[in-house]
DNA sequence: CCGAAATACCTTGACAGGTGAGGTAACTTG
DNA sequence: CAAGTTACCTCACCTGTCAAGGTATTTCGG
């Protein structure tokens, strides 16, 4: 997965309720559903995964249920509930919140962006 | 500082690092920035400004030194060195990738922007 | 002049989330 | 039949955040 580790922090939950939108999803294809979206840039550990499942599933914003196929291995499937739905959208409007406030934060002081120039040194 | 604070975990070290870009400045007056930056939205805890500072400077990214005021409560300054700003550029990088790619996984799934005109409203 | 607030620093212990490493089990394919 | 893939799960550890506590000086209202 290269790149991005650290940053992603704190985004798991968001992400997994964003793969759960449109349906009903288990574990092992989530994962790959995001190495395809980011071209195998970024996946979830399968550890950190299966604990997001069961911190989301304890607030509440998702429910599972075994699948019923007949071959391969099991799966449990994850469904957001309606109080998932909520909490993604306010996880997503606290987003573009944080992110705007860091970009501004992190661009503060860097000298090719406008400002005037000052230096100084001890 | 109400909104945002677990959103900013990974990113502590940028903006103060970012802080320090301009000129040398000290914990306290670091902090007040930020607060100023954000309307009062957000600053770093004081544990966690310290230990990141420590962090820093164990890193080489900063170095410190103790401000000769003659007045008022003692300052320990903090310098960025080239390291410092070295990993400052990359950190900004990191950050210019991370969050294309966050912005396309949380909003994966997301009916309400494009794709295919579903109707589903809150 | 005294007490409270502000300025300024620092440490400790607890907690939460991420992750490496390990494990289980069934099916598929060469 | 062995190796790989699909698919699940748990434990122990590490790192970063933070509440709480502490120190010391200066300023300012009453």
């Amino acid at each position: 997965m290269s790149i991005t580790a650290d940053l992603i922090r704190g985004h798991t939950d968001t992400i997994i309720l964003a793969a759960l939108l449109k349906e009903d999803s288990y574990g092992y294809r989530i994962n790959r559903t995001l190495g395809e979206l980011t071209d195998g840039r970024y996946e979830l550990k399968e550890a950190t995964l299966y604990t997001a499942f069961k911190r989301l599933e304890e607030a509440g914003y998702i429910h599972s249920y075994w699948g019923d196929e007949s071959t391969g291995a099991r799966r449990r499937y994850y469904a957001i509930t309606e109080e998932g739905r909520q909490a993604y959208r306010r996880m997503m409007q606290e987003w573009q919140e944080a992110s705007s406030l860091i970009e501004k934060l992190i661009r503060f002081g860097d000298v090719s962006n406008g400002e005037e120039p000052s230096a100084r040194r001890i």
